[in-house]
DNA sequence: CGGCATTTTCGACTTAAGTCGAATAATCAA
DNA sequence: TTGATTATTCGACTTAAGTCGAAAATGCCG
């Protein structure tokens, strides 16, 4: 068997630092990779074949709330993914297990309570919460509905609707993806039937409901 | 002289480890003082008589705003702040200095780039907002103070404002306040001057986000 | 009442957004 | 390979959004 390896994917270079230490120190026979966004994550996810866990921070520049997680759920079954994030409410908490993390540690958890949990999900144990109530029956089935109208965008469809909520110009959108701006109008007018909207302004309002998690550390 | 200290008030237990490595490595020479919340840090600190810097969340139990950051510059007159904050947005980071802080700093900063920032604060520097200072197109757009920003609407642009993060049209919302359309169009150029902002995706994003600070209180 | 500041209103104009249809490129199963 | 399906691209056109300047309405203070 070729060697093991995690994936943490934060960005915060401070943060992604210090959980390398955490995760170096608890298994020091596995290699590390880091991804800063989630175009890296999505390339060393995909090139790197023995990945036994990832450590996913819920809002990461190019994600929209658990776009990250979806994408993952998706493209690397078996993979166990521990979400990390600052927000720690028992609904999001619920959702991210929904949307099939192993787990979920909040930032503010201590370094042994990490470790502890990335150590049992190694070991095959799911649906971990450390330090978090149950309950909450979720009142967020429309944000649900969205998380998975995402999934079923086309991935030059999902690179535009992150770089909506951003608050790009369709011309600046464009720009970046070295298309037309035609192109990304094309593009926005088929993300606004996916997500049954008729304006970008709708769009926005949908899609933010799943970024709200990323608004918490304001 | 007595020997100088450092004060490090941030709430999250990870992120604290990593500011007191960052701090450590660049002044090896001073002693580390530790808050996770607001009490804490005003035992601290009014127990240390040399303290040379304080590094200081701006979100932290305790904190309303830059409550903390005024009552530093009241209680502890001379010693500098670096604020610390996952929020970089332009006008926070205005507001920050205005309110005395020697410097502000984003938690996605390099590790160089803060100790060059707490270097150059410890040797007098004053207003320093490293990369942050111009532009800022296209980054996350965050709440601005809530009190600030919705007084600040006269009583028409707030309605405005509200039939906005309903996603209705400028025509709808023209509609519903019996005028024209030009006239809604005039208050949302107003709207996002207060905003900060230069687009209704950008205004949508900044009012959803002060709206889930309101209903999210937790 | 008479100035003075703010708010609200709107028209004319420029720019951005959105729709429709269609061509090309990539993917996949038979 | 071939045919079908889907993804991506874009031009032309219509509609909505946004800016600028300014007029009218409102409120307030002496």
């Amino acid at each position: 068997m070729s060697r093991r390896s995690i994936l943490i994917a934060d960005d915060h270079p401070l943060f992604r630092a210090a959980l390398e230490q955490v995760v170096a120190s608890a298994f020091p026979q596995h290699s590390l990779l880091l991804a800063a966004n989630v175009a890296e994550l999505q390339q060393a996810a995909q090139a790197e074949q023995g990945l036994d866990l990832l450590l996913l921070d819920l809002h990461m520049p190019g994600a929209l709330g658990f776009s990250a997680l979806c994408w993952v759920g998706g493209q690397l079954p078996g993979v166990p993914v521990v979400m990390v994030s600052a927000n720690a409410q028992p609904d999001t908490v619920r959702r991210a297990l929904d949307h099939g993390a192993a787990a979920f540690l909040s930032k503010s958890a201590g370094i042994e309570e990490m470790q502890r949990c990335m150590e049992a999900v190694m070991a095959g144990a799911r649906g971990l919460h450390p330090g978090l109530s149950v309950g909450q029956k979720g009142a967020r089935l429309q944000a649900l509905d969205v998380a998975d109208t995402l999934s079923s965008l086309t991935p030059q469809q999902f690179r535009v609707a992150s770089m909506l909520v951003e608050g790009l110009l369709n011309k600046q959108i464009a720009g970046h993806l070295e298309v037309k701006e035609a192109t990304v109008k094309a593009h926005m007018t088929e993300i606004f039937r996916k997500l049954g909207v008729h304006s970008r302004t709708q769009a926005v309002l949908a899609l933010a409901s799943l970024s709200v998690e990323a608004a918490e550390d304001v």
